[in-house]
DNA sequence: GTGGTCTAGACCACC
DNA sequence: GTGGTCTAGACCACA
């Protein structure tokens, strides 16, 4: 099944955020092999070489690192997986606290907001 | 200018949600008059009909209402609109927690990084 | 404005129905004189043609009868038009027991129905 | 063979009507299945869209609703059947006695003339 | 010029 | 085959 793609923003760029998310949420733990190329490029329904090169990118950033004959692995290095988790979110708040407001929210009561969602929502984990 | 729209959702269904926000967002203050169908068409990229659909929807639940020759109007009814406020960032907010719970993030956690954030954040409002 | 009339029937015999009707109901008294045919297809949004086709046909059972020179009057005769009357509420109930009937009432159900309904309704007259 | 369509109402809304109609009646006993879109086009002789609209309707209120590639069943909630039956003879009954007003008749005559007719008819059902 | 309806024809996902 | 969506283009009533 292909996913979802937006027109606006290059295909692979979508890609490495999206693995970003999987790799910062444990999709695949630290050390871990990553599927090969063609299988991820089948799953995400696009061409290989895009594939190739969102990984490309994430090697480039030093989050998996390839070894020739056996596949990509993911960085063990865990200050970096804690700064990748650590970028990431803060890139959802952003877009979370912008749209926020562009509703009209004022930013004494976002926080406040989100705390009550929370508390709220019945499938909370602590 | 074409907006971007999702391949997994019905495109007036897009549309609704995003003239929603807009509308809660004040950028169409209670009262004030939309633009022609063919006009928001035109400016979606899509076709009119699409737009039409779309617009039917708002009319059904009362956010907009057509009066036959002068245009489609905001609605006055201050508690609807209080209410979409509410139910968008509910669902805005519903969206990005389980985002963040997919990080790693506590839910002790989040709203604090949220708090943070904002108050890292140069551009605030108060 | 052009009248609403039904593809499956000739549209003379529809006019000749409205007219009944609007005689039987009084719009037109007894004695009193009718529109110009002219004025009638006007009306109507049909060809003269029509219209006096449709007029001919209510003379021909004279509820109306034609002085050459001053135009068509309504039949003073009152027991034709109780007559008409009667007739024209038995096609009408007709209508609404058939309709009922399809609905599921029984024959039981339908008087009381409509006698509930009266009592129900604010505008009744006595 | 086309039905025969007002040209005062829309198209869409006379179909929702006569479906509406239909299931109160029976034709279509609950949980049944509806024919598809394109054979009840065809068979009123309009474009499927328009009949699609019609049903969309339909499903809006929960008289029908879709099984994606199963096709249209009717609600088996007996509630809502009920309802509908009501609501649709309410709508009968107030069309048809506004007309014998218009005929002359009173409030007091209309019922008796309704059960005199039924007495009257030979093709009664009990 | 506005909203609204209808038709015709195409394409998609699902099974 | 099913329902569903989208486009393109036409027509109407209203004022």
């Amino acid at each position: 099944m292909a996913w979802n793609f937006d027109g606006s923003t290059p295909i692979y760029l979508q890609i490495v955020n999206i693995l970003k998310g999987e790799i910062a949420g444990g999709a695949y733990p630290p050390g871990s092999r990553l599927p090969s190329v063609r299988d991820l490029a089948l799953e995400a329904g696009v061409n290989p070489n895009t594939m190739q090169r969102a990984l490309a990118e994430l090697e480039r950033t030093g989050l998996v690192n390839a070894q020739r004959t056996a596949g990509r692995f993911i960085t063990e290095d865990a200050p970096q997986l804690t700064q990748l988790r650590y970028s990431m979110s803060e890139q959802i708040i952003s877009e979370l606290v912008e749209r926020l407001r562009a509703l009209g929210l004022s930013d004494e009561q976002i926080p406040d907001a989100v705390r009550a969602w929370i508390e709220r929502d019945h499938s909370g984990q602590s």
